[in-house]
DNA sequence: TTGTAAATTGTCAAATATGACAATAAACTT
DNA sequence: AAGTTTATTGTCATATTTGACAATTTACAA
């Protein structure tokens, strides 16, 4: 009864527009109008379908930590059983051409932290649940070192490879993307076994 | 002859406000209106001394810059002629409690370095000074090591304190320092000698 | 065809941001 | 005291953003 609900697909649209915008504006730049025109909507749609930019904010971090949850849990899934350590250094430092937009989103979810207390409590589980699997996927390949040496280790190498991206708008990537593998793989080395 | 300007001395007002604006609602949110308010001045006046809020952004990246370079340098002033290394460490991720505000404000310059090119160099250079300083003063108490070697740990360690400011918006930064420190002193156990 | 739920469009009022500029007041020099 | 430079205040026009809501249209079910 009554008229099918778009709602699903204009919402996927919306925050699609509302993505492009964060990575162009900022957050606080992404007025309701800039999105709208985005998305090629009325603004008053944009309002019907997803409130205010606070509900927009909200809805936007979930969709960013689950599309980066899952390209990372999609990226667990192929590493070897054996050799897994190097296999993730190969695919951190070398495959993993992050899409410059998102890496913004996620930035500016990450800024935005600290004046939003619900958005940094997901973004410190969405952080410590990429450092665990490090840490676990290390231990695995070097049990015997002490989980203090694991973490340091980790979190040596997740520094590594978030700092590409948060530096990523400087536009010294490239540049920089050698000397972090280097520096991950003397990490790894610096292990027992 | 004249009435004495109150330039330099309103100008300092203003950015200070301003960085206490970006601090708390980032770059684009920093109306002239909140940034007047927040400096306790008219809007008008804040027009008259600094301009628009593009020149404003510059001169507050001149600003920041400056400052801290100027830390940077009272640091190196510091360090041992020799065992710097080990002093660096210990300065970097021990003692050095940088403002947050500070950190913030930073945050938002590299954020926006992607929209603004003149900006963009600006960080550009900063951080090359930053990882060339780092790179030289490992080169010195490991002399035997190669170029690239250096390199690779002096970025290593740029990162892993970077990051950690980088993650203070989220909030972890008492829980990893600690491992931030022993990755940082893994990579320099890593070097020949 | 009729009823209904939802999409879509349009409009209004209020708040906010900005640029420009006039007018006044203050502080200094000669 | 006269002149000059700058600070300071105030205002006007304009554009943007937002929230709220009314009116209309569309697509489906019975």
């Amino acid at each position: 009864m009554g008229r099918p609900s778009k709602k699903q697909e204009r919402t996927e649209e919306i925050l699609q527009a509302f993505q492009r915008c964060v990575a162009r504006f900022g957050l606080e730049g992404s007025s309701l109008e800039r999105i709208a025109e985005e998305a090629g909507l009325q603004r008053s749609l944009v309002r019907h379908f997803v409130g205010n930019r606070d509900d927009l904010i909200a809805m936007l971090a979930d969709r960013v930590i689950a599309q980066s949850d899952a390209q990372w849990s999609a990226f667990l899934e192929i590493l070897p059983p054996q050799g897994a350590v190097e296999a993730l250094l190969e695919g951190l430092f070398h495959e993993a051409t992050s899409d410059p937009e998102f890496v913004l989103v996620i930035e500016s979810l990450i800024f935005a932290s600290s004046q939003k207390p619900e958005l940094q409590q997901l973004m410190q589980q969405w952080l410590k649940r990429f450092t665990d699997d490090v840490t676990g996927i290390i231990a695995r390949d070097f049990p015997q070192n002490s989980a203090e040496d694991l973490s340091a280790v980790a979190f040596g190498i997740v520094s590594l490879y978030f700092n590409l991206d948060s530096l990523a708008p400087i536009g010294l990537n490239d540049q920089y993307r050698e000397p972090a593998y280097k520096a991950a793989q003397r990490l790894i080395n610096s292990l027992s076994n």
